[in-house]
DNA sequence: GTCTATATCAAGATAGAC
DNA sequence: GTCTATCTTGATATAGAC
């Protein structure tokens, strides 16, 4: 089964946005699948194996963005609501974002994980570059050097609502939301 | 020696903001202060009472930083710089904020530390907004409900900064504070 | 208050049968 | 591709001596 492969990624990623890469096992992936622990070990001999399987996807759905972020075709509006939902909408209110618990447990992390972790993260920062440099040219108003600050800061917040949004609930985020919209609006 | 568990606590907060709770171990505690792991058990019988005593210290370090909140005689660019600073300089660069770091392990917390993380992370929100909401009031500018969005916002992305910075370095957080601090002075 | 020694357990990982 | 069985390691935790 090819599949299997997938579906063990897939567990991964979750039990990531749940657990981190730390507190996730062998175990929490083969007892839900119904499979052992020696089978998972089959697909991912170690487990770094399995954190750059991960990561892979996790980059791969990022690229994803970054055409989206680039297509002419689309309004700024259609990608912010895009790169907003894939980090908000994608997960449950017991789940972080799974590059948030990556770079939390970064110092954890083997080698080749990391290295992943920290291409996944410059490639997020520049798809928001690339959005909000577009936006602000569109309003025509700011300075051109407010454009990095504010990408950095608008992806630094909606970061950390999902974690805060954990522990106080889901206002946290709702409250970031609408304060980036109204940025963007009045920008 | 009574101050063995201050040290205890001390690094164990260290330790918590480099791998977080779950990644950390009586192992790296007991080897730099040169006791045996035994030793760390005596002060405190199970992980779980060091994580609610850690978490106690971070809720009066964070109590002290609500009175100056209040205090009168500070300007809020001084309460600002106040909260700022205990939650940046406070770490080195492959540190994150320990309460981030907490809230990234809160589904594997203890349920004793996981309490204390709530009540830590409610005040920190709480002292937020009531900088926030001095800033505004005596700049007269926005309507009242920007306030409790703008604070969550900036609280948010101090944090969401904290993370990032460990991967992509500081400018991230340097792009970051410049954001707040012009959105401060022209709210 | 700190030690040695040890119990217990869970985790990552491997060998070899089916 | 999945299994049983086993190894190894590291972690939490406890007992009892000094």
């Amino acid at each position: 089964m090819e599949n299997r492969k997938t579906q063990i990624i897939d567990l991964a990623l979750k039990l990531i946005q749940q657990k981190g890469y730390v507190a996730f096992s062998y175990d929490d992936i083969s007892k839900p699948l119904g499979i052992t622990k020696a089978s998972v070990h089959y697909h991912f001999e170690k487990k770094e194996d399995l954190g750059v399987a991960v990561g892979e996807q996790i980059l791969q759905s990022l690229q994803k963005l970054s055409m989206a972020a680039k297509d002419p075709s689309l309004t700024v509006q259609d990608k912010l609501m895009l790169f907003i939902n894939k980090r908000t909408e994608q997960f449950t209110r017991t789940e972080i974002c799974p590059i948030s618990s990556l770079q939390a447990d970064f110092e954890s992390l083997p080698d080749r994980v990391r290295e992943k972790v920290e291409e996944i993260s410059q490639l997020e920062m520049t798809i928001m570059q690339t959005i909000v440099a577009e936006a602000l040219n569109k309003e025509q108003t700011g300075g051109k050097d407010d454009s990095q600050s504010l990408s950095v800061a608008i992806l630094a917040s909606i970061k950390g609502a999902l974690i805060y949004r954990r522990v106080l609930g889901d206002s946290v985020l709702e409250e970031v939301l609408k304060d980036i919209n109204q940025r963007l609006k009045t920008a």
